[in-house]
RNA sequence: GCCGGUGUAGCUCAGGGGUAGAGCGCAUCCUUGGUAAGGAUGAGGUCAUGAGUUCAAUUCCCAUCACCGGCUCCA
């Protein structure tokens, strides 16, 4: 017999070789049916962390901690979507006969596989066919059986079947056992875990058919990938299907032109935003928001050209790195003079460090620009505003002491932390980015100086209770970093903020300072931007809101309207007086009624709107309408007060 | 850059080998309206661009460009 310990510290024996099944099942009949996956870790384990997800069908043969996996748990899902597409591989081989396959993980969001069809050309048309197949199978009521074999074997056993993918990554197993999961007739090269049973897959829906290179190496075979998403239950797709429709609706390029906020012209060039007027109102609210508040935090406004000298980035390091995949550098009419678009603010900062001498006294020296770059991203890669080839950064760098980084980094992560309050972002989670512990040579700078900066990232963010994962390997070859992540309204993640230790450019540029005793030494340069930029995060910003800004940020905060041409004037009236106390307000008294009006002011996402029609001329007062909702009657100075009031409330 | 898809009026889209349609928007007029679309009339298109097949191409074929979904990349 062996001790089984549940989560809540319950303890039962059960027979060797129990299975994960047979356990949900002694508990209730309704567990057994729920759960999708056993989290097991043995009492013999002594590393750290949750242990391994194992098939319900799995025997157990020691005593161990273990916890049942269901729908709502996140293993729970990647085994669900994992055995849909070996669900899916099974269909696509009685559809497609002598179809060869890649791999075919799960994902956040469901799962894929990537398939050689050889001649037959799949399009989405086809897509019905297999998803109707993939039902069919489920309710076969298929178990998933883990076999164990020798890699001899498995290799043999695949290259009689013709499968040179699989071929290949069964080569480049460690010698010894390697397991199989086979459901129905399908036998796939897998780890696991699987389902105990298909039947409980219900709803099936393949998302998308795309290209990817075979181990994403654009070298080598393009296979034909395969997304889908699968359900316990009919209802949990319809649902699925209701936020992709939200997702839609919220995105940011159809609401940029919804709001006229930003535009594109193919003869401008690709990835070159253009801002309308509305656009550039609003863009400015967020330079000035962050502006201001870094100018309480000690920063010093600097402003550097659109280009650079070559010369600039082949000391930076960057023209050797990039310059190849870069804008090529500008010609001038002098012979062998060369510049460059300049594709990152930091080497101008560099310069304008060195532009006086420094004493200790002086650091840190924070120099902050929304600086304009350039970059040429892949063509394929431009999306919309998250993605461009000219963007502005809200820039920033810090030149430090050793000693001194831990403190700035506090200070930086609280203001990120504000941004990220005040945008209501209230999800978010971090990342530590930490050499590679196992190779430290890829890595500039002393190891003194990468534990200094790597303990003080940690001890930084633990200060602030940031919920923040520790990746080793991630930082850049200049110096470990810290990035956040957001998740907006719908729950997508998008990365934002960072913030980047750097002890290469302060090498490439000699960037010295006169210390206490008199002696020259080098400084630690931060890179940060809580909004990375201003067109990605005006992106994140209007899917997190679904363009409803707050009315600090709107382009437009109130709109006045006259329900007939008599009311203008005083219409006119309120409006001055709006526009005297800094209130963006405009009047709309065009030949329309009032209710379409409202309409179209309401679909350019305009915040309040004040009417005003014969009651309110005559007692000096405009109806308010806020975000759709009545806001009630008020006397102009209090409308201009309560404006106010929730201009500061939004951003307190 | 690669794979696949799309490109028709300012916007959203229908159509189809015999040179084009709707709704919204725009203009003019009527209407002077009370909280998300009042009415009438009218103007707008080299059907992305270039070459090809055809008596005839916006439609079919090819190329190019842009956009969309992915892949790869991201200082």
């Amino acid at each position: 017999m062996i001790n089984i310990t549940f989560p809540d510290g319950s303890v039962r024996t059960y027979e060797r070789g129990v299975t994960g099944y047979e356990i949900a099942k002694s508990i209730s009949p309704r567990l057994a049916e729920e759960a999708l996956a056993a989290s097991v870790k043995f009492a013999d384990d002594t590393t750290a962390g949750q242990g391994v997800t194992y098939d319900l069908d799995r025997p157990i043969d020691r005593d161990a901690s273990i916890a049942l996996l269901k729908w709502e748990d996140e293993e729970g899902k990647q085994v669900f979507w994992h055995s849909s597409s070996h669900l899916m591989a099974e269909a696509l081989e009685d559809l497609y006969p002598g179809v060869k396959f890649g791999i075919g993980p799960a994902i956040e969001n469901g799962f894929y596989y990537d398939v050689d069809f050889a001649d037959h050309q799949v399009n989405d048309a086809d897509l019905p066919k297999v998803e109707k197949r993939m039902l069919e199978l489920a309710r076969e009521k298929q178990t998933f059986t883990r076999i164990e074999v020798a890699k001899a074997d498995a290799l043999k056993h695949f290259e009689d079947k013709g499968d040179p993918y699989k071929c290949e990554l069964i080569s480049e197993l460690a010698d010894g056992t390697i397991t199989y999961y086979r459901n129905g007739h399908f036998t796939d090269l897998c780890r696991g875990p699987h389902l105990h049973n298909t039947e409980v897959i219900k709803a099936v829906k393949l998302t998308a058919i795309a290209g990817a290179y075979w181990r994403g190496d654009e070298k080598r075979q393009q296979l034909t990938r395969i997304y889908g998403i699968t359900f316990p239950k009919k209802s949990m797709l319809d649902e699925y299907l209701v936020m992709l429709e939200e997702a839609k609706k919220r995105d940011h390029r159809k609401l940029g032109k919804e709001m006229e906020l930003f535009t594109f012209s193919s003869r401008v060039g690709q990835g070159l935003p253009l801002w309308l007027p509305r656009g550039a109102v609003m863009r400015l609210q967020l330079e000035n928001f962050l502006r201001r508040k870094q100018t309480e935090h000690g920063y010093l406004p600097v402003v550097s050209p659109h280009i650079g000298s070559k010369d600039l980035y082949v000391t930076s390091g960057h023209y050797a790195k990039y310059g190849q995949d870069s804008f090529q550098p500008i010609h001038t009419p002098q012979e062998g003079e060369e510049y460059m678009l300049k594709p990152m603010n930091c080497p101008h900062h560099c310069e304008i460090y060195r532009s006086a001498p420094r004493s200790y006294r002086d650091l840190p020296l924070r120099l902050a620009e929304f600086g304009t770059v350039y970059r040429y991203e892949q063509s394929g890669e431009l999306h919309g505003l998250t993605r461009v080839r000219s963007f502005t950064q809200d820039d920033a760098h810090m030149f430090v002491t050793p000693d001194q980084l831990k403190g700035e980094f506090v200070k930086v992560i609280d203001l990120i932390l504000y941004v990220f309050r005040i945008f209501k972002f209230d999800k978010f989670t971090a990342q530590i980015s930490l050499r590679d512990p196992l190779d430290r040579t890829k890595y500039i700078g002393s190891d003194e100086n990468w534990e200094k900066a790597e303990r003080a990232i940690i001890e930084a963010a633990d200060e602030k209770g940031l919920p923040a994962v520790v990746e080793y390997g991630e930082a850049a070859f200049y110096g470990p970093k810290l990035d956040f992540m957001v998740r907006d309204a719908i729950g997508r993640k998008w990365q934002l903020g960072t913030i980047q230790v750097d002890y290469n450019l302060p090498d490439r540029f000699q960037l010295e300072y006169t210390d206490t005793d008199g002696s020259k030494k080098r400084p630690v340069m931060i890179h940060r931007a809580p909004f990375g930029s201003i067109e990605r995060f005006t992106a994140v910003l209007l899917e997190h809101t679904a363009g409803h800004l707050p009315v600090w940020l709107s382009p437009d905060q109130v709109k006045v309207l006259p329900i007939s041409e008599k009311y203008s004037d005083f219409a006119k009236k309120v409006c001055d007086l709006l526009n005297n106390s800094d209130i963006r307000a405009s009047i709309d008294d065009r030949n329309e009624t009032l209710g379409k009006r409202i309409r179209e002011i309401s679909l350019l996402r305009v915040p309040v709107i004040a009417i005003i029609g014969e009651k309110e001329v005559a007692e000096g007062t405009v109806s308010v309408r806020k975000e759709g909702a009545d806001a009630g009657t008020m006397k102009i100075d209090d409308f201009l007060e309560w404006l106010r009031a929730t201009i500061a409330e939004e951003l307190s």
